[in-house]
DNA sequence: AAAATCGCCAACCGCCCTACA
DNA sequence: GTGTAGGGCGGTTGGCGATTT
């Protein structure tokens, strides 16, 4: 007997958000709060299921949210943290704030995939001869994490002050829209620029919008993140949104879970994600760093070296050369 | 100019975990 | 201890725009 779906699949709505309904979330949001999701949609009248809310509300609504454009910077922090904790999204996620687990998928696989894959020697991936066995790359793993946390917490720190203490200009966003990002700081804000835009914009619902250029956007609040998007009256206080220090900050407990989750991988023994930067990001042959005659110490050091330079202005990176490099190794 | 193909990404699906009765 | 519901997460898909043929 399988799970009933998370709600009643007739009369249900599906597909992109219309602006309307995104008012409509919002609104509710603001005044009652995120959470208990399964009453949004019959408070709201939003012909949503709770799950499709909850995803937009997290995934596009939620104040603080910055869309498209990743910087080298946070394109490098993704390589790093996806190579250290494998396909965990939301564990990731943790790590910029500012981003959605599903957007770092998406970039990923959309982006960095092929572009690891361009750089990955195929000879280093071939899982011909598997030397160590998963408990002791898993053993090794524990005790190397250790490490490795420490060295990541070390270097959030350093960019944490680098981005609160001042922008840098060149290091900016690599796509062709790029603006100085902005952030709707809370619903309010959503739900003004929401209005203001609706009023701008009344035409019907349409697909949602990729990067705001559409006058049929959802809005999407995300794309709020453009400047231009928002209305004039609203864009120095967009800009002034900048108060990210509470956003930046990084918990011990989550540096905790993150690493005991490495070591502990879910238990459906299906895809249970691992450090991997391997094209197939599922779990790695254990064998793969045994046979690179690599250990996690220098594994580590690797990456955490390089998100400490980058992060610290020495931002030179070039991957391939990287790569190759420790590939070589 | 039209058709075919590709790339991107918002949204959905299904599984799992946890809290609670 | 067991069942159920809510929420979280990662994988996948569908549809649209962009690009190529």
């Amino acid at each position: 007997m399988g799970r009933p779906p998370c709600c009643d699949k007739t009369g249900v709505k599906k597909g992109p958000w219309t602006p309307e309904e995104d008012i409509l979330l919002v609104s509710y949001i603001q005044e009652h709060g995120p959470g208990n999701w399964k009453t949004v949609p019959t408070h709201t009248g939003l012909l949503r299921c709770s799950k499709s809310c909850r995803l937009r509300w997290t995934n596009y609504l939620r104040p603080g949210i910055k869309r498209g454009d990743f910087t080298e910077q946070e394109e490098n922090m993704i390589i790093h943290l996806q190579a250290l904790l494998g396909n965990r999204w939301a564990a990731i996620a943790t790590y910029l704030p500012q981003r959605t687990d599903n957007d770092i998928k998406n970039y990923w696989n959309t982006h960095l995939k092929k572009k690891l894959g361009k750089l990955q020697p195929a000879a280093h991936v071939s899982s011909a001869n598997s030397s160590m066995s998963r408990d002791r790359w898993e053993r090794r793993l524990q005790e190397d994490i250790q490490t490795a946390r420490q060295a990541l917490s070390d270097a959030l720190s350093s960019e944490k002050s680098i981005l609160l203490s001042e922008p840098k200009p060149d290091v900016g966003p690599r796509k062709k829209h790029a603006q100085a990002p902005a952030y709707a700081s809370n619903t309010e804000n959503i739900a003004r620029l929401l209005k203001e835009w609706n009023k701008k914009s009344p035409k019907p619902a349409g697909r949602t919008s990729k990067d705001g250029s559409s006058s049929e956007s959802s809005i999407s609040v995300g794309s709020l993140s453009s400047t231009t998007d928002a209305p004039n009256c609203y864009k120095s206080e967009i800009e002034g949104m900048g108060d990210l220090e509470p956003l930046l900050g990084l918990e011990p407990s989550m540096e905790l879970s993150i690493s005991s989750e490495v070591s502990q991988p879910r238990a459906s023994g299906g895809t249970s994600p691992s450090p991997c930067f391997f094209q197939n990001e599922t779990k790695p042959d254990p064998s793969v760093l045994d046979q690179m005659n690599v250990t996690l110490s220098s594994f580590e050091k690797w990456l955490f070296n390089d998100v400490a330079d980058s992060l610290c202005g020495r931002s030179e990176f070039h991957l391939s050369e990287q790569l190759l490099e420790f590939f070589s190794s």
